[in-house]
DNA sequence: GGGGGCTTGTGAAATCATTCACAAGCTACA
DNA sequence: TGTAGCTTGTGAATGATTTCACAAGCCCCC
């Protein structure tokens, strides 16, 4: 039971991370569905978009409440704002990204971000020769002004894509500063005070998994 | 019982990701436990560095063999070589960069691949503009010659960077002429024939975990 | 208004992954 | 040679996630 009618708060005890990677995937599959005009959309539908199977769909979002009609499926754009609303898009997020090398200046100029409420505020670098270079509108800055940025425009999340011996520091930096959740390209392991969210992306162990599903037959 | 006098085979049934994904971790650390000169290591303290405990890196390891001392802990050395082993590194993999665009041409340029035995063969991009630019020693070649060239230089790996409404068609022409696994950066989901391999990595997704769980507390 | 054909939401069952707990085995040293 | 102190390797237990299976509910059409 569930009308909209009101900011809902989901009282949650423990999501799997699973679920809340399928819920970002369901949501994009739902943009594109919206864009093409559909107005209602089965689990089954979006199951077959995402790689799973109905009845995961459904228990996915069982974990929130119910957002479906029975016989008739889901409504496209209630099932998107509902799902925003859970993943927490509904407000947008300050990002700052440390560290203008390749794939920080990819990241900054990446559009996938903004276009999902994700606002770069910041690019931080070392490096005299990179600081004052402009990407995408936005100026390289001296990672000597990062708390003083911090204090100021108060962002939430900080992508960290320095060598990995210089990650540890900046991570210490960044959250002594007040950031509560970080995204590490860095290839280092890295610890977080407690209240911080930390989560890695490293393109080395992707690779690493494909080339032992190649080794191993499909057995992953 | 273990002696590395030949080659082996790990007989597998079936792994899951978790564990390969910190087999990959490990190797990680144990390198950096052998540039400082240690010549063993417990479980106990490769645990400590990956953030799991001591018992899942004894079982992970023991899916594939067992590797270590009783009392002593596992040879640095030997260990090693035994996850390159098992993640299928001792042999080098070639990779074809699709989309020269930001962030296909950081990749390209990104250290972390050759240094673990990606060696980036080609990088390929449709429009005029980009074909010719010198990525560290890779000149950007057309789309045109993909086929040619998987024929010719037979990579196994194709990561995809292109834009998202480009990527399926590309990801067919690549598999038809031979590619076994794909990592796809794009935005979208794709589908592979059988036997074909295929790992996505959405930053966006990334992004949108950790604003839940800004959101939700600290309930991933 | 009633029946048929769908699709959801959800407990229960099954599968999969992690943690526990301990015997077995190694080294060091008396 | 025997004992103490570690640490591995691994079945068994626990915990988590996915899948199953079906009652409940909705729409459409007769």
């Amino acid at each position: 039971m569930n009308d909209f009618t009101s900011p809902q708060t989901f009282p949650v005890k423990h999501i799997a991370e699973s679920t809340v990677r399928r819920l970002s995937l369901y949501l994009r599959f739902l943009e594109e569905f919206e864009a093409k005009g559909h107005e209602t959309i089965s689990s089954g539908e979006l199951a077959a978009f995402g790689g799973t199977t109905s009845a995961q769909v459904r228990k996915d979002l069982s974990f929130f409440g119910s957002f479906g009609k029975r016989g008739l499926g889901y409504s496209v754009k209630d099932l998107t704002a509902a799902i925003r609303e859970i993943l927490g898009l509904e407000h947008p997020w300050s990002v700052i990204i440390v560290g203008a090398g390749k794939i920080g200046a990819a990241l900054a100029q990446y559009r996938g971000f903004s276009s999902r409420g994700f606002t770069v505020v910041g690019v931080y670098d070392k490096e005299p020769a990179r600081v004052g270079l402009k990407l995408d509108g936005l100026v390289v800055r001296p990672e000597s002004e990062l708390e003083r940025d911090i204090h100021r425009l108060k962002p939430q999340i900080a992508v960290i894509t320095v060598p990995a011996e210089a990650a540890q520091a900046l991570v210490d930096r960044v959250t002594a500063a007040g950031i509560k959740a970080v995204l590490n390209f860095a290839p280092a392991p890295l610890t977080v005070p407690d209240g911080v969210t930390l989560r890695a992306v490293n393109m080395a162990t992707e690779l690493e998994i494909l080339a032992f599903t190649l080794t191993n037959g499909t057995t992953v």
